[in-house]
DNA sequence: TACGCATAGTATGTATACATATGTTTTGTA
DNA sequence: TACAAAACATATGTATACATACTATGCGTA
C-alpha cells in the first residue's frame, strides 16, 4: 500500500503541469507567443505602468531572479521595455509596448478557455469550490512562502491587484 | 478590473510553489537529500523493482527526458542503480539501493507534515474536499496531458499504484 | 533475411523556480 | 560627512518540465 495516493502535493504538481500545458496549447492555437507567467507579468505591467522589477515579482509571486528572466524574454519579444532612470539607478522601470498590449488582449479569450480545460470533469459547483479552496489555501500559506505574493490576501480583496493565471 | 483573480491557473501555480517549498524545508530539516519528484521516483522504484525508465516516467507523470535527469541525480546520490541488460539493450532497469530505501523511509514522516503545511488554513472537511477535487480534475484531464499518468484514473483506483507527493 | 517501424534512452534548447553570491546604488545614522 | 545597512538588479548553479531530434536497438512482416 503506497501512502502517496493521499498526498496532495502530487496532484497539485500534476494539475500544474496540466494547467501549463493547456495554456500553451490554447495560446499557440492563436499564434500568440506567451507563456502563462509571461501573460501574468504582462498583465501586471499593463496595469501598473513603470513598475519596478521587485514589485512586479511580488505581484506575480516569483523571486527577483526569475522575474528578471521573464522580463528579459518579454523584452526580447518587444512586449515590454526597461526604462533606466537617473535619480535611482538601481531600479529598472518596466512599461508595456503596443505589441505587448496587443498580445495581451489577443490572449484573453484563449485564457478563459484554459479555465475550462483545467477543470473539465468538475461540475459548475465543484469548479467554484476548487477555486475557493485554492485561494484560501494559497492565501493561508502565502506568508510562509519563499516568494510571497504581495499585496497579500487575494481572498480578502479579490479584485485588488495583479493576480494572474 | 483584472480578470485574472478568477483564474485558477494562477492559484495552482502558487500552491505548487508552496508545496515544493514546504517539501524542501521539511525534508532538509531532517538532513535528507531528496526533492519532491525524487521522492516520488524513489517510491515507485521501491515498489516496482527493475522498472524501466519509460514506465517509471508514466508512474510519476514526467516525460522521458525529465525522468532521465531525475534518475541521473538519484544515481549520483547512490539511491538507485541502473542495470543494463543483454537481451534488450534499449532498456535500463532501475533498482533502489539500501541507501535509497533508508532515505525514502526516513523521509516519510516529514512528507506527512508537508500535507498539513500545504493545506494549513483549511478545515478538515475542506482538506478532504480539496484533495477530492484535485484528484477528480487531474484524472479528467490526464489523457489530454503531454505526460499522462499511467496507470490512469487515480480517482477510480486510489491504492492501485505509484502516485506520488 | 531484409526492411520499415516502433521503442528506449539520450542530447539540446527553452522556460520557470529558487538559493546564493555579487556589485552597484541609495538611504539612514552616527 | 562618512560609513554601515538596505535595496535593486544580475550572475551562477541546480532542479523540474517539455519539445524536438537523434541514436541504438528490437520487432514484425514481406
Amino acid at each position: 500500500m503506497n501512502p502517496i495516493t493521499r498526498m496532495v502535493g502530487h496532484y497539485i504538481r500534476r494539475l500544474h503541469q496540466i494547467s501549463v500545458g493547456a495554456f500553451m496549447s490554447r495560446i499557440s492555437e492563436q499564434n500568440i507567443d506567451l507563456t502563462q507567467v509571461q501573460f501574468a507579468a504582462l498583465s501586471v505591467v499593463r496595469e501598473f505602468p513603470e513598475i519596478d522589477q521587485t514589485s512586479l515579482a511580488q505581484h506575480i509571486a516569483c523571486d527577483r531572479a526569475t522575474t528578471g528572466g521573464v522580463i528579459d524574454r518579454l523584452e526580447k519579444k518587444g512586449f515590454v521595455r526597461r526604462i533606466y532612470q537617473k535619480y535611482d539607478r538601481r531600479r529598472n522601470l518596466i512599461v508595456i509596448t503596443d505589441d505587448g498590449r496587443k498580445a495581451y488582449e489577443n490572449a484573453i479569450p484563449a485564457v478563459w478557455v484554459v479555465q475550462e480545460d483545467i477543470m473539465r470533469g468538475l461540475t459548475e459547483v465543484e469548479q467554484e469550490e476548487l477555486l475557493r479552496l485554492l485561494v484560501k489555501a494559497t492565501s493561508a500559506s502565502n506568508k510562509f512562502s519563499r516568494a510571497p505574493m504581495s499585496p497579500a490576501a487575494p481572498a480578502a480583496e479579490p479584485e485588488s491587484v495583479g493576480q494572474m493565471s
